[in-house]
DNA sequence: CATGAATGAGAGTTCATTCAT
DNA sequence: AATGAATGAACTCTCATTCAT
């Protein structure tokens, strides 16, 4: 990459970031290009020197974010730890890009219909990649008899949905920190999966049986 | 009530559903007046008979929803049944209710932004009302010993946000029903806040310790 | 004319006035019907009973305040008084009735364009008429001397002007009466018109002469 | 001021220029930005590049033509004259402004509720300021004994009511020129103001004596 | 590269007017 | 005689996008 072109790609990012900036603090519409700009010091015919168009910077955010937990999957996947750790720093890693990725993350997780197909069917596509990682980490627990059988899933969307909520309500100045609250999820939401040996002790579990079919 | 009040706080209702539907599937700013009044068979004018302002449209489904929530949790309270059979029961009905009016929830589950004000008081209002609710629940069943110490918002933010994410993934066609779902999720989620009798076993529990002024 | 007739020909100035109120309050566009009716306590359905369209209800309050104005013009035209009084009257009549009918009149002495044609040609016919007879006043007294030649219509112009202008800026709470005002000005607009007897006093009046086809 | 900031000043006089017209034409509610655009032969979005809306439209005609007042009649009141030569130059400055910026003022003195508070404020003020520069005038001359003791503002009043309402009757057509007016009504509205000195000859004034307290 | 300028499609909103009841 | 309801035409204003310079 030329001298030129990495100017370029600089500039692409800062005004993707400014756009994520502004997408998550107003809202996609309410957010105009002039906006974006003016956060730049740019004029608003510049930008359009760098993007094709407002859905195409959507579409960057959303598809930097996916780069973002993606990457962060991965390197917990290859760790090599036991299912229940591995999906406790799955939880903790994504809460804590999702936090630290604040704007970025926001907009993906806000509305989707914003985003015209032909871009959402990329975004969708590693949304799927995503959490079928995730879910082979859980089925991985599930064989290897740490985790109970359950509606995979269905599993996976809770656990994302509440994750996914902490950008709604947290806020710097309460009484725990962004850690404390990831490691507080990360056990809340894994502990109900753990199977705990029936040979030690006769806990009647209060989870209803799970469907067969159900077991996706 | 007249005749004609009946008839126009009906189709006001009309209105008001007719719009949560669009503002659901296209977002606020991507529905029209005129598609929701296309929808209705009327014209965009008659619309503002009824409405003072695509805002107040917002605003009504707004209310609409957490009045249907409150009046749901309400009853719920008043029920008499022990801490955690009754947050069983607040996790279904709110699931519950949330995917029968799909649309109307799907509206106020969605960015926060998109509400002045003015209006927004109002729900965040009610909002605060109903997880203060569940907040008393809540640390009703920790004096009781049912719950272990939690911080209580945390927990419950926890939980809302892995039930309204059920929204977005939803579809009727999966191998579970809304019941069993919703079922799944208050065993789920609730599982965790149990306190295990020590006596009978000594479980070591996964949680950290919760931090003492965080026990909110 | 019936008793049927007659309470709607009552209701119907009510109406005009209303309206008049209105229009000189907030200018006839930002006056609505709307408001007009609520005024009355009518709705604005029931209005059209008794009117053809807003146009006409402005026309109305033209042809009411103008109507007044020549009624009063008539009656001092009547009294056999010297030219140089009688204009005084002239001057004191229209000023009053100007501020007792306040609203009527600011309507009729706001801007023309907005009286549709069809409307507005009857409305100057009344205002040419009751400038010529002001005309023949001046012209009476010019051939008895009493007055100096001067160009009529733009003295009545200007005289019509000042005496117009006061509802601009009368207030109640100021130190003159509508009286004292009057009276002052049917003074002062008078006096320059006075042909000062060259045969007592060799005043050398400021004015320049006036050319020879002006003198309308 | 750079070559393109200044055409895009010259370009936003224009506009203001051409609204003037329209609006003294039509009025403001009548006059659309639609037929602004097309009298400049741009399209109606154009226009909302160089002005923030119809009302800041409204708001810079009266702006502007109080500034040419303002600025027309500091300059007569530097001149040194004195004050009845004074006063008539004030009064034949004020309508031939008035006349040569006829759309300009025209909109001025059309009517005050169009105009919202915070523009009207700062209208309100200027006009003020005028006013009381031509009291100022009028006072020196009392002081001087060139003009007898008169209500100032009721004078000022009288004599801008004649002038303003010149725009409603003038026709370039008509027997007299501008200038004759305008020295006609100069010579006209100063001449009740002068004193003439009551030892040359015995004149008896119709003035009716002035009350104390509204020599303001 | 950058930008001032221009555009046009469309949105929300208002309101005089009509009409069935 | 009165009114609730409905309508449609018009208007202001916004903004993503384009383009000549």
């Amino acid at each position: 990459m030329s001298f030129r072109e990495e100017r370029a790609a600089e500039r692409r990012l800062n005004i993707v970031k400014a756009a994520a900036k502004l997408f998550s603090e107003k809202g996609y519409h309410d957010a105009t290009i002039e906006e974006i700009a003016r956060e730049l010091k740019y004029t608003k015919g510049s930008i359009y020197y760098y993007i094709n168009s407002k859905q195409d910077l959507l579409f960057q955010c959303h598809d930097l974010a996916m780069n973002l937990l993606l990457e962060n999957l991965q390197k917990i996947k290859d760790s090599g730890l036991p299912p229940d750790l591995m999906l406790k720093e799955v939880i903790k890693g994504h809460i804590e890009t999702l936090m630290s990725e604040f704007n970025l993350i926001t907009v993906t997780l806000g509305s989707d219909y914003e985003l015209e197909e032909k871009y959402s069917e990329i975004i969708i596509g590693k949304r799927d990649r995503y959490e079928n990682i995730i879910a082979g980490i859980i089925r991985d627990g599930i064989k290897r008899g740490v985790f109970r059988e359950v509606p995979v899933k269905v599993v996976i969307n809770l656990i994302m949905g509440a994750a996914n909520w902490i950008g709604r309500w947290y806020s710097e100045d309460g009484p725990m920190t962004m850690q404390e609250i990831s490691q507080f999820y990360a056990d809340y939401l894994v502990e109900p999966l753990l199977s705990q040996n029936p040979d030690h002790f006769g806990t009647k579990r209060a989870f209803t049986t799970c469907p067969e079919d159900a077991k996706i």
